[in-house]
DNA sequence: CCAAAAGTGTTGAAATTACACCCATGT
DNA sequence: ACATGGGTGTAATTTCAACACTTTTGG
């Protein structure tokens, strides 16, 4: 809002750049993809777009991420601004981070290849264009938080998941071990997961119970205030490279 | 980013609008503007600035709040963008929402007075222009947030400040009255208030003591991984609106 | 029968909550 | 001398953190 007629005043490019976080076989994933033209061909780089004037950002955000992935309705947020006048050398242009998470079952391997898209293991991530390292650092951070206040791991794993895949989940994003006793009890006290009559042996002899997350009975909780705080066994935890 | 060249890409109108706190004799506030001119002249809005080419959305943040209060250097963070497509009906204007935390002493009066702008108690607001209403709500819930974790409070409170106004202070942003012996008891625990030998009388014939806040203590803890969350007396606090 | 992962309980320590009285002083 | 807000301590409860063994079963 400005005291000047809109007309007088400057006009950017807008854009927005996803960090997509997947969690595959006990580790943390990000989906990026390798130029293939111009600018910066051949550079690694966050899946983005810029946002068109009759669009507003998650449909831009949503727009590229089914492109190139097949998926709608994914857990997205935004992250935050990155705004600095010069970082795209190209152009004034704003870029707002927007951080989804991905069932890595789910997505659409063919649109994904061609796209030259891959998923990369959290910590061995190549150099990345313009300011998407500073992106992908910002946005474990606030997974990071995120996952501490709230259950949102559970966006991550498929429908039915087994307790050591969420223990394992979880100390992927905190790079941590934790006592999976203590684990157990913790996660299973908030009542959202409901214990299924089936078991998963792809991990082990014995199986493991599959549980499903109750999203209504989150929703309920939530709406009574109730706090999923896990930080128990989240303190003390790897900072962030 | 995206396979096009820039020329080919839209543009548009970005700005920023600043919700800035206040905290005075207990009560929390927020400091918004009678519009002198058009659009919308007559009505209530938050302060805002377009964002020019040449300056990032911090400066541009920095411009206004100075140029309406005077102060520099104050507290300010990004809060979200807002961005739905027609939220502005004179043209496609996304606006980034930050949220500023001011010394309710320090302000310039005539420069306020000047542009018409007041400061309001947080649940006397009116309603406000375009949806500066939900950022305002918004704002709120960031604040306590963060309240929640982070001594952000003592960017409220003058330089020097006694217990009880900084007990009256998490009062007010949580809508929830304390007891003034576990809320000394915790504060005093972190170590990271220094006690001052003046006390301050304005509010009691006894007078409290006067502390202030050690930066340096703080910095040196938060890079040691200290968490100086007060879940404590924070549960089950006033919804917001 | 054994390797490998799943599952389960207890206990001491720490943090949180609830609660009520004395202190200092200006008027 | 009294009204007003400032300041303090303790005990009961809850939560957390640390810790090791049994179960199941495919091979």
């Amino acid at each position: 809002m400005s005291k000047d007629s809109y007309s007088s005043q400057d006009k950017m490019h807008l854009a927005t750049d996803c960090i997509i976080f997947g969690f595959d076989n006990g580790i943390l994933k990000l989906l990026i993809f390798k130029r293939s033209i111009a600018p910066y061909k051949g550079a690694f780089s966050l899946i983005g777009s810029f946002v068109k004037i009759n669009e507003s950002i998650d449909s831009a955000a949503e727009r590229v991420l089914e492109e190139i992935t097949g998926l709608k309705n994914v857990y997205m947020e935004e992250l935050k601004t990155y705004n600095s006048v010069h970082r795209d050398p190209g152009a004034r242009c704003v870029s707002v981070g927007q951080y989804a998470l991905i069932k890595i079952n789910d997505y659409d391997k063919d649109l994904v290849e061609k796209h030259n898209a891959m998923w990369y293991p959290f910590n061995e991530l190549p150099d990345l264009v313009l300011d998407h390292n500073q992106m992908v650092k910002d946005a474990l951070a606030r997974l990071r938080r995120k996952t501490r206040y709230q259950p949102i791991g559970f966006e991550l794993l498929p429908t039915k998941f087994t307790l050591p895949q969420l223990q394992s989940l979880y100390e992927a994003i905190f790079q941590k071990k934790i006592d999976s006793r203590n684990f157990r009890k913790k996660v299973l006290s908030f009542g959202v997961l409901i214990k299924l009559n089936e078991k998963d042996r792809s991990s082990s002899k014995k199986g493991a119970f599959l549980y499903k997350f109750d999203h209504e009975k989150y929703e309920e909780l939530v709406t009574k205030g109730i706090n999923f705080e896990v930080r128990s066994f989240i303190n003390n935890y790897e900072p962030i490279i």
